[in-house]
DNA sequence: ATTAGGG
DNA sequence: CCCTAAT
C-alpha cells in the first residue's frame, strides 16, 4: 500500500498515534508503553504501530474508493466476472443448507444425558415433535454440493413441517451446518439427511476442492484492501504476546513493512532489492549535523505486508477472500513478527544503542534504513529462516524466490493442504454479510472460478519481504491470541436452537457434531456459550438486544427448549431413574 | 476431552 | 469469547 500521507515520526514524543489495546490488555501487554530513553533503537518497534495507524489514519481517504466498490481488491491478471453470481448465489438468504444431522438420523430420549451413542434412541420426545415444525423453511434454496442430481424424496416433497410421526419416520430433521470452506470462509451449509435433498440452484460440485490461486494485486489494490480491513481489526485482541521487546507492536495490522523517507522524495521498495531483509527503506532525514538531541524524522512511505498463500475454494466468495486476506494480514501482523532493522544492509542487533551510535541521524541521510519483519525467536538467527518450518522464506535471489508468486495466479491449481496452511484463517464474521454487497461490486473482473486458487500477492516488491511466517507456532502458549469474533448468524441460531432442542443443554459435544460438525469455528464451548447468551437475549427486550436480530420465533424456541431441558434435568437429579 | 459457570 | 475447575 502506498500510503499517502507523510509520517513525521517522532521518536522522543512518540508522537504517532497509538490505539491503546482493547479492554483485556490490562496485563500491560500489547500497550504500547512510553519509553524514557530517547533515540534507541528499541524506538523503533513502535513503528509497526506506526503503520496501523497509518491503515487507520487513511481509512477515511481510501472509503471512497473502498465504497464505491471501485477497486478493494484487485487481482492481477484475472477475470473475474462471475464474481456478483457467487456472492448472490452464496449470500442469498441463509448461508445453511438444510438437512438433518445423519449421525442424529434417530431422535433422542430428553431424559437420557451421556454419551451420545448410548442414547440414541428412534423416537422424539414430545416436545422435540412439537417443535419440528417450521424446520426445513427458509433455508431450501440449495442442494448439497454431491447430491446436486438428486432431489427431495420420490415423494418430491420436503419435510418443511414434521409432524411429530414424520419425525419419527424420517428421524430428526436436524440441520447441520456444513462449512465447505472448512469454516475458514464462513459458507456453510446445512445438509439434509442422507436422502432428503434441496433443491434449488445446482451447487458447486467443486466446492471441496480447496484450490489455492495465485493471484496478485498491484499495491494500490492490495493496500486499498489493508486499510479497507484495518477497521476490523480493531476487536481483534491479543493476549500473552506482546513482551519487551515487542510490546509496541500495535494489533491491528501494524506489522507491515514500511517505507519511510524523511524527504518527500520516495524510496521505493524496488530500490532497497538488494538488501534481502530490507522490506523498508529509510533515510534519515538532514537536519543540522552534530546536535544529539535532533529528533530523526522518518516518513512512512508506504507499507507493505508479507506474501501470503491463501486457500480458498473456487467458490468461497470474495467477501470470504476478503476476510481471508484480512485474516492471514491480521494473524502475520500480530502474531509473530517484529521489527527488524537494518541499516545499510546490516542487521543492527543491539537495541539498546541510540540511533546516533548506530549510525542513523539526520545528517546522515544516505544511510538506508531499513525494516523487517521477522519471525519474534529470530532475532539471532540469520537472514535465512529456513530452519523454522513456521516461516517461508525468501531466498536472496528474489528473482527466483519471488517472481512465482505474483505468476502462479492463473490457472495455476497452487494446492496448500491443511498441513500446509501456514496461516490459520479465521473470518471475521462482523458484517459477514454486509461486507458482501459491496465486495461484489469489486472491480474483479475475474471469474473465481477461472482460478484455481488466489494467492493474494502484492504487486508490491517482493524483493521487500523477508519473512513469512506461516502459521504461529501452535506450541507456544505464549503467543495464544484472542480469536476473533464471530456472531452467530441467524442461520447458525437455527441450527443450533434446532440441535438443543433436539439433544438437550447437556451435550453441546454431540450438539456441535450434530449442527455444527463442519464449523470448525465453533467449539462445543461456542455453542454453549452461544445458548447461554440466546438465553438471555430472549429474556430481555428485544430493544436491549443488540447485533444481528434473531427472530422471534427462535427465541421463544430458545425459550422453551431451555425450560423444557432445565425441567428435564432437574427431574432426573431428583429423581433419577 | 467435556461440562458448567463465572468473567 | 476466555478461563477454569471439575469431571
Amino acid at each position: 500500500m502506498v500510503l499517502q500521507k507523510n509520517l513525521n515520526y517522532s521518536f522522543n514524543g512518540y508522537q504517532v498515534p497509538v490505539v491503546p489495546r482493547a479492554s483485556r490488555s490490562t496485563r500491560g501487554k500489547g500497550t504500547i508503553r512510553k519509553k524514557s530513553e530517547n533515540n534507541q533503537i528499541q524506538a523503533f518497534e513502535i513503528l509497526a504501530s506506526v503503520a496501523g495507524n497509518f491503515l487507520q489514519e487513511n481509512e477515511n481517504s481510501n472509503t471512497d474508493n473502498t465504497a464505491s466498490g471501485k477497486e478493494p481488491v484487485d487481482f492481477v491478471g484475472t477475470d473475474v466476472k462471475d464474481v456478483q453470481d457467487e456472492e448472490a448465489r452464496l449470500y442469498k438468504g441463509d448461508l445453511f443448507e438444510h438437512g438433518s444431522c445423519s449421525e442424529n438420523a434417530s431422535g433422542f430420549v430428553p431424559g437420557l444425558q451421556g454419551k451420545h451413542s448410548e442414547q440414541r434412541v428412534v423416537g422424539y420426545s414430545s416436545f422435540l415433535g412439537n417443535h419440528l415444525e417450521g424446520q426445513g423453511q427458509n433455508v431450501l434454496e440449495r442442494e448439497e454440493p454431491d447430491h446436486g442430481a438428486s432431489k427431495l424424496e420420490s415423494s418430491g416433497k420436503y419435510v418443511e413441517k414434521p409432524s411429530l410421526e414424520e419425525g419419527l419416520r424420517h428421524g430428526s430433521a436436524g440441520r447441520k451446518l456444513f462449512n465447505r470452506d472448512d469454516d475458514e470462509n464462513f459458507i456453510s451449509c446445512t445438509q439434509l439427511s442422507s436422502k432428503n435433498k434441496i433443491s434449488g440452484p445446482p451447487p458447486d460440485t467443486s466446492s471441496q476442492r480447496a484450490k489455492s490461486v495465485s493471484g496478485s494485486k498491484n499495491s494500490n489494490g492490495w493496500d486499498n484492501y489493508v486499510l479497507e480491513s484495518s477497521q476490523r481489526m480493531y476487536p481483534f485482541k491479543k493476549r500473552k504476546f506482546f513482551n519487551q521487546t515487542s510490546s509496541s507492536t500495535s494489533d491491528r495490522g501494524s506489522h507491515c513493512h514500511g517505507i519511510i523517507d524523511t524527504s518527500d522524495t520516495r524510496v521505493d521498495g524496488a530500490n532497497h532489492g538488494a538488501a534481502i531483509e530490507a522490506s523498508s527503506s529509510m533515510a534519515g532525514q538532514q537536519v543540522h549535523s552534530g546536535s544529539r538531541d535532533c529528533n530523526v524524522k522518518l516518513s512512512i512511505k508506504s507499507f507493505k505486508v508479507p506474501e501470503l498463500f491463501i486457500d480458498i475454494p473456487e467458490t468461497a466468495t470474495i467477501g470470504s477472500l476478503k476476510r481471508t486476506v484480512m485474516e492471514a494480514v491480521t494473524t502475520i501482523l500480530g502474531d509473530e513478527l517484529h521489527v527488524g532493522i537494518l541499516l545499510q544492509g546490516k542487521k543492527v542487533r543491539d537495541d539498546s544503542k541510540t540511533l546516533i551510535q548506530t549510525g542513523i541521524s539526520q545528517e546522515d541521510k544516505h544511510h538506508r534504513l531499513g525494516f523487517m519483519l521477522e519471525p519474534r525467536h529470530s532475532k539471532i538467527s540469520p537472514p535465512s529462516y529456513n530452519q523454522d518450518p513456521c516461516f517461508l522464506t525468501a531466498s536472496s535471489n528474489r528473482d527466483i524466490s519471488r517472481k512465482p508468486t505474483s505468476l502462479m495466479i492463473q490457472q495455476r491449481t497452487y494446492n496448500v493442504s491443511q498441513e500446509h496452511s501456514l496461516i490459520k484463517f479465521e473470518s471475521c464474521g462482523e458484517g459477514d454479510i454486509n461486507v458482501v454487497p459491496s465486495l461484489a461490486e469489486t472491480s474483479l473482473n475475474n471469474t473465481m472460478s477461472k482460478c484455481r486458487a488466489l494467492v493474494a500477492v502484492p504487486a508490491i516488491n517482493m524483493e521487500a519481504l523477508a519473512v513469512i511466517p506461516f502459521r504461529r507456532k501452535p506450541g507456544n502458549p505464549d503467543f495464544a491470541q484472542r480469536r476473533i469474533r464471530r456472531p452467530f448468524s441467524v442461520s447458525e441460531v437455527e441450527a443450533l436452537v434446532q440441535a438443543v432442542e433436539k439433544l438437550g443443554t447437556g451435550r453441546w459435544r454431540d450438539v456441535k457434531q450434530c449442527a455444527f460438525d463442519n464449523a470448525k469455528h465453533r467449539t462445543y464451548v461456542d455453542l454453549k456459550d452461544k445458548w447461554k447468551t440466546l438465553v438471555h437475549t430472549a429474556r430481555i427486550s428485544p430493544q436491549q438486544r443488540r447485533g444481528e436480530p434473531v427472530p422471534q420465533e427462535l427465541l421463544d424456541r430458545v425459550l422453551s427448549a431451555h425450560a423444557y431441558w432445565s425441567q428435564q434435568q432437574c427431574k432426573h437429579q431428583v429423581k433419577p431413574l
